[in-house]
RNA sequence: GGCCCUGUGGUCAAGCGGUCAAGACACCGCCCUUUCACGGCGGUAACCCGGGUUCGAUUCCCGGCAGGGUCACCA
């Protein structure tokens, strides 16, 4: 839709800001690689910074999963915590002083107060200037909401009570902050909003947002503890950093315009914004952990292919507006535009990554798929003792995802094949069946005695001198060596894999059990 | 509930006032075939509903409905 148009005069900088909390959403994947391939398309930058403001949240490691998952990915950042960069530190932890001199400034214009509410209490009663009769309702409400959002984990129960801060220590007066400062009140800083008007703006894939200023809260933006919100270090961070397009979730679609307010008092220039829909499970639901696979490493594990993965996730989402799906990083750079991106979210379709993880599974070299193949097909333990290299041969064609040679090769465990179903040598239109088998079998026994080498003229020669087809006994043949219907191969194939000794064993077994 | 956003087949999606409404996945059928798969060919299947505007609406406007987002000292 977007009817801004891309800013020549300034190079495109663009950025990815995770917080570190577990492991790298798909997701959030797909909104780094469309920042990623924005600013490549435009010659432009794209840095990565940590968001890891919430000290509660972060979780070890988690820092580390993205760099090396953007690595692995091909999402090359210019500037960042692991990297470095002229605008450091990427960690906004590490960039406390920043925030604190940042939020003086806006205390000092008015745009900005100091909020001595406490966060516990109903009443303020730790404190002079708020310790009015009147219960503090914006306190109450808000506790009612968040106990709420918990214990329904899932959709959050609607807030029958408008609940938003009153300004109420912005009422204070000079005198009265000095005194709780001198106290050791502890207070967080929160934006002052305008409470009347509309603020407005122009998101690039959503056209003109207009919010009105009511409904706009003055969020804290230091806490208590000097760590800043998400609210505040993001405007810092990105205009310090020199961020021009902010591309990021719909979850800050309606509370831009804070932001903006935030530029606007610094008389800082308000970037373009480019905002991106959610993956979803179904139509009500994100994709989340809690419904199996949700992470970058999760479909790795699954036996999906980066280049796959990538691919995919590119394609959910926004559209080249062309027939071609698959597309390579590379291509990705040059045919990203943002007029292809989706308004609406997009229902993750593991299918459709299936279909085009094959497609690249089909290009990979026989080495290539074997090295990649060959920790699936240990982790089977009823391959133990065959050809691997050779089974993924045979394999790599039929294979979806990397983890597909798993269920592709469970008719080879012993078991199987002692107890399968003597119908299976029944079919009607090669015109097979138990008799023919019964039949034929003793002699096979004898024809395979001469080697695997050219099988296939051997039993085309049997199949004349008993007016057979060749399928027929093929057929025969192959469900007497493997007991099974579908196998990741002709008889030929089969009988090479399993070799000799084990064909002439379970030949001799089959015709034990059916004459 | 308020506010913001969205609404084309089961899914991803083209479309941007006049189309027999692309394409892909999945599904079904046929062909090929030494099974399965691959490949080839074909098929089923969609414009949320109701009002406008217009000679003409899937495309524009309004309302309804549905879905998503948001309403934290989380991001």
């Amino acid at each position: 839709m977007g009817t801004s148009k891309v800013n020549l005069d300034k190079k495109v900088k663009t950025r990815f800001a995770p917080s570190p909390t577990g492991f790298l959403h798909i997701g959030g994947l797909r909104t780094a690689l469309y920042a990623y391939l924005y600013a490549k398309k435009h010659g432009g930058d794209f840095i990565l910074r940590i968001e890891d403001t919430d000290q509660e949240r972060e979780v070890e490691g988690a820092k580390e999963v993205i760099y090396s998952t953007l690595r692995e990915c091909g999402v090359h950042y210019s500037e960042g915590p692991d990297v470095g960069g002229e605008f450091g530190p990427y960690i906004q932890s590490e960039r406390r002083a920043i925030y604190a001199k940042y939020a003086e400034k806006l205390l000092a214009t008015g745009a900005a107060y100091r909020c001595f509410c406490s966060m516990h209490n109903a009443q303020c009663t730790t404190h002079n200037g708020c310790e009015s009769e009147e219960v503090d309702e914006y306190i109450e409400a808000d506790r009612l909401s968040s106990v709420a959002e918990q214990s329904s984990g899932r959709a959050m129960v609607a807030p029958t009570v408008i609940s938003k801060y009153n300004k109420k220590c912005l009422q204070l007066s000079k005198k009265q902050i000095e005194e709780n400062i001198k106290k050791n009140v502890p207070f967080c800083i929160r934006q002052n909003v305008p409470t009347e008007g509309f603020s407005e703006y122009e998101d690039m894939v959503f056209g003109k947002i207009t919010v009105p200023n009511a409904d706009l809260e003055d969020n804290v933006l230091l806490k208590s503890d000097g760590f800043p919100t998400y609210n505040f270090a993001n405007v810092v961070d990105d205009y310090l950093m020199g961020i021009n397009y902010v591309i990021r979730g719909t979850e800050y679609l309606s509370s831009t315009p804070k932001y903006n307010l935030l530029y606007e008092a610094f008389g800082w220039e308000i970037p373009k914004y480019i905002h991106l829909q959610p993956i979803m499970k179904d139509a009500k639901q994100k994709l989340s952990k809690r419904h199996g696979a949700a992470s970058y490493d999760d479909f790795v594990k699954k036996g999906f292919l980066r280049d796959a993965i990538l691919n995919y996730i590119a394609l959910l989402g926004w559209s080249p507006k062309s027939t071609e799906e698959k597309f390579d990083l590379k291509q990705l750079e040059e045919k990203f535009s943002l007029d292809g991106i989706s308004r609406s979210p997009s229902i993750f379709d593991e299918n459709k990554m299936r279909f085009i993880n094959s497609l690249y599974i089909k290009e990979l070299s026989a080495d290539e798929f074997y090295s990649l193949a060959e920790p699936f097909m240990k982790k089977c333990e009823w391959l133990e003792g065959y050809d691997l290299k050779y089974l993924a041969t045979l394999l790599q064609g039929r294979c979806d995802t990397l983890a597909d040679v798993s269920h592709l090769t469970e008719f080879l465990k012993e078991n199987e094949f002692e107890s399968f179903e003597l119908n299976n040598f029944v079919h009607e239109k090669n015109k097979t069946d138990v008799e023919l088998a019964k039949r034929i079998l003793p002699k096979l026994i004898d024809v395979i005695k001469n080697g695997f080498d050219n099988l296939n003229e051997e039993f085309a020669k049997f199949a004349e001198s008993e007016s057979l087809k060749k399928g027929q006994v093929m057929w025969i043949f192959r469900i007497a060596i493997t007991g099974a219907i579908t196998t990741c191969g002709g008889a030929g194939e089969m009988a090479k894999l399993l070799g000799a000794k084990k064909c002439e064993y379970r030949l001799k077994a089959v015709v034990k059990r059916i004459s």
